[in-house]
RNA sequence: GGGCCCAUAGCUUAGGUUGGCUGGAGCACCCGGCUGAUAACCGGGAGGUCGUCGGUUCAAAUCCGACUGGGCCCA
C-alpha cells in the first residue's frame, strides 16, 4: 500500500534512471537480495540456462551489455514463473592464447623460444593469475546493468574439476574414433607457432596487398617444336620453391598465345583475353586441359629436388577458370586443395618454413627470411631468370591471426583432430530442433556451416590450455586418459596434492604404457580452448565424477550471444552434444546483432567512437541501456549513442516514474484503504484493468518465445495507456475533498495497475521495477523480503477484446472532436453547445454506456451530446456547424460557437485559471488564504458576481467583491485581457489568524 | 566468386506469416492548449514514390523476380 507521502525531492520524480538504480542497487546490497534470489526456488522445476563464458583478461564492451541483458531478461521472467535455474553459475574462459599473449606482452616474449627461456611453469603460473585479470570489471558491469548470476561460485575452464570432464569428453570421443591425429593443411600463426581453427580464422579476414604474379614454366618437350610455356599465376611467390605440380582442368579449352622469340604462352582461353587483348583468340592454337595431362615442365626453383612424379601436368575439377590463368600451381605443403591432389599425385611434401614460418638454410638465398620478407627477394631471382612474366600487386581479403594480427600460412601439419565432419549430418537434425532467433540462422548460415562441416583441428602447440590427455609409448601404443583416477593408475601412484592438470605438472608424470609398459610420453598439445567452454554445460558441474543437477538427456532450455558465436560457442557445444549426449546442446538460442556508433560505424579504440560500458551505466542507469537494445531489433546491427539510451529510458522508464509520483501524491490517507479493494466498477478502470490483462497476456507470450523486442513494446504501449488516458482522465477523481467510493476505486485500481507493471517490467528494466514496487509498500526498501523480484507473475486474465475495441473507438472520436473544435476556433474552457454523432446504435464506443457518454462530452467541453442513427435527416447548416465524417461511417458535427450564457461561463473560467497561475507565481502556495481585489468590464464582471463564492472557494480568499472598470492605476494590481474582457486583481497574502 | 540477412518520415519503430478501410506511433520540428505528474501532460500541423525497377492480382508496404545500397558469413 502507498508509503508515506514523499519528502521535498524525495518522490520518483526529478530522480533520474541513474539515481534510481543507485539506490535500488543499495537496497539490493544491504540485503544480499541478488544472492538470495538468483537461483530462484530449490523446489521449481529446472530452467536449464549456462553463461557462455567470456574470456577475463579483456575488457568488456557494450556489445556484452546486450546479450546479458537479453538472457538476464528470460531468466528473470523464468524466476518469477517460479523456475530454479539451473545454472546461474558465472562462467571464466581462462585458457589460450588471448591470456599467454597479455603475459607476452608484459615480458617482451616474441617468441615460443623466448617462452622456453622464460621457464613453461613461469610462464603457466602468471597465465593463471593473469587469467582473471579484469573478472571485476566485468562483474562491475553486471552489477551495473542488473545481470544477476553467481559471481561467487563461478566455474572457471582452468579448474582441476573443469578440466578432469573436459578429459572425460575427449576420452568419450576417442573412444568413438571421433578424436583422431592426421597430417592436413591448417591455417597457422607463424608468431604464436602454432594451428588454429577455421572459427578462429573467421574472425580474422582483413583487406590487405599482396603480389599478383605470373610466371612461365617450360614445357620439356619429347620432340623438337617452339618452346612452350605454361602461365601461372599466384599471390603467394613464397609458396614457389615448395611448387611441385601444375594442375590444369581436364575439359576446359586452352589456347597457345605467342611469345617473345617465337615462344608459345599456354593459358586459358577465358583468360588469354584478359592477359593478351590484343591477341585474335580465333587464330591461335587450342588445346583441352587433358591433351596436356602428364606432361612434365621446369619447376620455378630447383630447391625440392627430382622425385618421381614431380614438375608434371595433373587435371583436378577445383580449377577455376575465372581466376588466373586456369594452370594452378600446387605445393603440397601450403594449402588444402594442393595438399589433397599432392597425396593423389604421390607427389609428397616439400616444406622449408621452420616453426616460425621463417625459410631454413636448405634455400640458401633466402635462409632465415621470413615468408613474407622472401616474397621480394624470389620474384627478383625469378626475374632474372627470365621466368616472371607479370609482376603486380592485388588487394584483397586474408586472414590474419584474431589475437596477434600476424598473415597466417596454411601448412600442413601433424594435428589431432575432432572428426566432425563424420556426424555433420547428426549435426544438422539436432539443429533442426533448436528455436532460433532470428529464425532463419537455422537453415540459412549456421545449418549451412554444419551441413559441410570440416573436422575440428583441435590441438595447438601452446602452454597455457588443457593439455591434450593422450600418451604413446615407443612400442606405438596410445592411450587417451579421462579420468585423474586413471592417470594416477598408470602413473602407479597417487598424483601430487594439490593437483593442478596443466603442461608443468602432467608432463612430469611418468605413464608406464598398460600393454607393453613401456615409458609413454604425452602429445605435446593443449586443446583449443573453445572445447572448454563448449563443455561448460556439463563441466561447470565437474559432469560425471559428481552429481549435480546436470541430466545427460536435458538440452539448455535457453542461450544467448553475439551473432559471431554461430561459429563459435554455440558450435561447439552443438558438437559435444551431438557426440557425447546424442542430442542438441540447447532449446532456444537468441542472437544479437553488432553494436554500431550513432553514424553507423564499428566501434573501436583506435577510431575512438567505442562506448565504455561501466561509464555509460554509471551515466544513464542500466535500465535505459537495457531498454535502448529491447526497443531496437536487435537481430540486426544497431546504433547506439547516449542519446538514444537517454530517449529510450525517458520514453517508457520515465514515464512510469512520473505515473508513480503522481499516484505517490494523491494515495490515499492510510486510514482510508481496506484490505480487499472491491471490483471495479468505473468505466476507466475497467479499462485500465482489461488493457493490463491483455498486457500481461502479450508480455507472457512475447517471453515464452524469446521475443523480448515485442514484450517491451507491449509494456511501452501500457505505460502510454496508464499516463496518457487514464490517469489524465482519473485525476478528478483522486482529488476529491473527502474520500468517496469513487476516488478509493480510482486509486486501487491506479496502485494495482503499477504494481502488476513492476512485475511485467522486473524482466527488464530490474531497477526501475523495484523502485516501483518498494514505493508502493509500506517502508519502502526496508524490507529485504520485499522484493519485486521474488514476486510472482501475473497469471493472465481472459481477455476482454470488447471493452478494449470500445476504448479505441471512442478515443478516435474524442480526437475527432477536438480537431472539430479547433476549427471551430473556440478554446477548450468556453464550453459548446452540442456535439452530434451520427453512427449505428451497434458502433463499439456506444456499448461504454452513460459513462462514455460522458467521457467524450466532458473531453470536448460540450453542454450536451447528441446521438442519431445513421439514416438521421436533421439539418446542421454549415453556418452554425463544423462537421467530419469518419473512417467507420459514423459522423460528428459540433455547434461553431457557444451560446452568451456559455461564453461568460468560459470568461469565468479563463479568470480563474489567471488568477491561480498569478498565486503561484506570487510564489503563494496551494493551501495559503488570499485577500482578493478584483475589477473588470462588463460584461464580465456581471458574470464574475454572480460566481463570487466559487472563486472564493477555488482561490481560497473570501468571496471577492467585483468593482467597476476602470481600475486604479498600482503596483500591485495585475491585468489581463482576452476575448475582449478585461480583468484586474489585487492579491495578497492573509496574514495568519 | 558463393551463401544469408536488412531497407517503412530527419531518428527509432508498428504493420508483412493470412494482399483489401486514408501506412500507425514515439522523439525532434512548427502552431496551439493545459498549468494540483511540470525537464510532465493534451490537441493540431508539417514530414512517407513503405530502397529502385518489373511481375502476379480487381487490389501489393505485404507475394514473386531482378537491381541498388548496407551488413554478416564463407571461399
Amino acid at each position: 500500500m502507498g508509503g508515506p507521502v514523499p519528502e521535498e525531492g524525495e518522490g520518483a520524480t526529478g530522480r533520474s534512471l541513474a539515481e534510481v538504480a543507485v539506490r535500488v542497487q543499495e537496497y539490493w546490497d544491504r540485503f544480499q537480495i541478488p544472492a538470495r534470489l538468483v537461483h530462484g526456488p530449490p523446489e521449481g522445476p529446472p530452467f536449464r540456462f549456462t553463461e557462455g563464458p567470456p574470456t577475463a583478461n579483456g575488457n568488456p564492451h557494450i556489445g556484452h551489455v546486450i546479450s546479458r541483458a537479453l538472457k538476464d531478461t528470460i531468466v528473470r521472467y523464468r524466476r518469477l514463473r517460479g523456475d530454479r535455474i539451473v545454472s546461474a553459475m558465472a562462467g571464466w574462459d581462462c585458457h589460450g592464447l588471448p591470456v599467454e599473449l597479455e603475459i607476452e606482452k608484459k615480458h617482451g616474449i616474441r617468441s615460443k623460444r623466448q617462452i622456453e627461456e622464460y621457464g613453461v611453469a613461469r610462464f603457466c603460473d602468471e597465465c593463471r593469475a593473469g587469467a582473471l585479470e579484469v573478472a571485476a570489471i566485468w562483474e562491475e558491469m553486471s552489477r551495473r546493468m542488473g545481470y544477476w548470476l553467481d559471481y561467487s561460485h563461478p566455474y572457471k575452464t582452468m579448474d582441476a574439476p573443469y578440466i578432469e570432464s573436459v578429459w572425460w569428453a575427449l576420452r568419450e570421443l576417442y573412444g568413438q574414433h571421433l578424436l583422431e591425429k592426421g597430417h592436413y593443411c591448417l591455417p597457422y600463426c607463424p608468431r604464436c607457432e602454432t594451428a588454429l581453427s577455421s572459427h578462429e580464422v573467421a574472425q580474422g579476414y582483413r583487406e590487405t596487398t599482396d603480389p599478383s604474379v605470373t610466371l612461365r614454366l617450360r614445357l620439356r618437350e619429347d620432340v623438337a617444336g617452339p618452346r612452350r610455356y605454361l602461365l601461372v599465376w599466384t599471390t603467394t611467390p613464397w609458396t614457389l620453391p615448395s611448387n611441385l605440380l601444375v594442375a590444369a582442368r581436364a575439359d576446359l579449352e586452352y589456347v597457345g598465345v605467342p611469345g617473345p622469340e617465337g615462344a608459345e604462352y599456354l593459358l586459358a582461353s577465358a583468360a588469354a583475353a584478359r592477359y593478351f587483348p590484343e591477341a585474335d583468340l580465333a587464330q591461335l592454337r587450342r588445346y583441352r586441359g587433358r591433351d596436356l595431362e602428364g606432361r612434365f615442365y621446369e619447376p620455378p626453383f630447383e630447391f625440392a629436388g627430382p622425385a618421381p612424379h614431380r614438375y608434371r601436368v595433373v587435371l583436378d575439377d577445383s580449377v577455376d577458370p575465372r581466376e588466373g590463368t586456369g594452370f594452378v600451381h600446387i605445393a603440397p605443403s601450403f594449402g588444402p586443395e594442393d595438399q589433397r591432389i599432392g597425396e593423389r599425385e604421390g607427389v609428397g611434401f616439400y616444406d622449408p618454413l621452420d616453426g616460425r614460418a621463417v625459410f631454413t638454410d636448405v634455400i640458401p638465398p633466402v635462409a632465415g627470411k621470413g615468408f613474407k620478407a622472401a616474397d621480394p627477394i624470389l620474384l627478383e631471382l625469378l626475374r632474372s631468370s627470365g621466368a616472371l612474366v607479370v609482376s603486380t600487386t592485388l588487394r584483397h581479403t586474408y586472414p590474419f591471426c584474431w589475437r596477434c594480427d600476424t598473415p597466417l600460412v596454411y601448412r600442413a601439419l601433424d594435428s589431432w583432430f575432432v572428426r566432425t565432419s563424420r556426424f555433420s549430418q547428426e549435426l544438422v537434425s539436432n539443429n533442426d530442433q533448436v528455436a532460433w532467433t532470428p529464425a532463419h540462422l537455422k537453415a540459412g548460415r549456421f545449418g549451412n556451416f554444419l551441413g559441410e562441416a570440416k573436422d575440428w583441428a583441435l590441438s595447438r602447440s601452446r602452454y597455457w590450455g588443457t593439455p591434450l590427455p593422450i600418451w604413446r609409448c615407443v612400442g606405438g601404443h596410445e592411450v587417451c586418459v579421462g579420468s585423474f583416477e586413471e592417470l594416477a593408475r598408470l602413473q602407479g601412484g597417487p598424483l601430487p596434492a594439490p593437483f593442478d592438470p596443466h603442461r608443468v605438472a602432467v608432463d612430469a608424470l611418468l605413464l608406464r604404457c598398460p600393454e607393453c609398459g613401456g615409458p609413454m610420453r604425452r602429445e605435446p598439445y593443449t586443446i583449443d580452448g573453445w572445447f572448454d567452454s563448449g563443455a561448460a554445460p556439463f563441466a561447470q558441474y565437474h559432469y560425471p565424477f559428481e552429481s549435480g543437477p546436470f541430466r545427460k538427456e536435458a538440452a539448455l532450455d535457453y542461450v544467448a550471444e553475439g551473432l559471431d558465436q554461430t561459429r563459435g560457442w554455440f558450435y561447439t557445444m552443438l558438437v559435444l552434444s551431438t557426440a557425447l549426449f546424442r542430442r542438441p546442446a540447447y532449446k532456444a538460442c537468441v542472437t544479437n546483432g553488432l553494436v554500431l556508433d550513432d553514424q553507423g560505424r564499428k566501434m573501436s579504440k583506435s577510431k575512438g567512437n567505442a562506448i565504455e560500458p561501466l561509464s555509460l551505466l554509471a551515466k544513464m542507469g542500466g535500465d535505459a541501456v537495457r531498454w535502448a537494445f529491447y526497443a531496437v531489433d536487435y537481430t540486426e546491427p544497431m546504433r547506439v549513442s547516449e542519446a538514444t539510451v537517454r530517449l529510450a529510458g525517458q520514453r517508457s522508464l520515465g514515464t512510469i516514474l512520473n505515473v508513480l509520483a503522481f499516484y505517490r501524491g494523491n494515495a490515499l490517507p492510510a486510514a482510508a484503504r481496506r484490505r480487499e479493494p472491491a471490483p471495479a466498477t468505473a468505466l476507466l478502470d475497467r479499462w485500465i484493468l482489461a488493457r493490463q490483462d491483455a498486457t500481461v497476456e502479450r508480455v507472457t507470450r512475447a517471453l515464452d518465445r524469446y521475443d523480448h523486442h515485442d514484450g517491451a513494446l507491449a509494456i511501452q504501449e501500457l505505460v502510454a495507456d496508464l499516463s496518457t488516458w487514464y490517469l489524465r482522465r482519473s485525476r478528478p477523481r483522486l482529488w476529491t475533498e473527502e474520500v468517496t467510493e469513487d476516488r478509493r476505486a480510482a486509486a486501487e485500481t491506479l496502485e494495482g495497475v503499477l504494481r502488476t507493471t513492476a512485475v511485467l517490467l522486473a524482466p527488464f528494466a530490474p531497477f526501475t521495477a523495484e523502485a516501483i514496487h518498494q514505493e508502493l509498500t509500506e517502508g519502502p526498501y526496508t524490507d529485504g523480503s520485499a522484493s519485486v523480484h521474488a514476486a510472482r507473475w501475473p497469471k493472465p486474465a481472459p481477455p476482454d477484446p470488447g471493452m478494449l475495441r470500445s476504448m479505441e473507438d471512442l478515443r478516435r472520436w474524442v480526437e475527432a472532436a477536438r480537431e472539430l473544435r479547433q476549427r471551430a476556433g473556440v478554446k477548450a474552457r468556453f464550453p459548446l453547445p452540442t456535439l452530434v454523432v451520427r453512427c449505428a446504435a451497434d458502433a463499439p464506443a456506444r456499448a461504454l454506456g452513460p459513462e462514455g457518454d460522458e467521457l467524450l462530452r466532458d473531453e470536448i467541453n460540450v453542454r450536451e451530446l447528441r446521438w442519431e442513427a445513421p439514416g438521421a435527416t436533421t439539418e446542421y447548416p454549415e453556418a452554425d456547424w463544423v462537421r467530419r465524417p469518419e473512417p467507420d461511417g459514423a459522423m460528428l458535427f459540433l455547434s461553431r460557437s457557444p451560446t452568451p450564457e456559455l461564453f461568460r461561463e468560459g470568461l469565468v473560467r479563463e479568470s480563474l485559471r489567471r488568477l491561480q497561475t498569478a498565486r503561484k507565481e506570487l510564489g503563494l502556495r496551494y493551501s495559503d488564504p488570499i485577500v482578493l481585489e478584483l475589477w473588470a468590464a462588463e460584461p464580465l464582471a456581471d458574470a464574475l458576481r454572480a460566481e463570487s463564492p466559487r472563486i472564493g472557494r477555488e482561490l481560497l480568499s473570501e468571496p471577492p467583491s467585483v468593482m467597476a472598470w476602470p481600475a486604479p492605476a498600482a503596483d500591485d494590481i495585475l491585468r489581463w485581457e482576452f476575448e475582449g474582457a478585461r480583468l484586474a486583481a489585487r492579491i495578497r497574502k492573509r496574514a495568519p489568524v
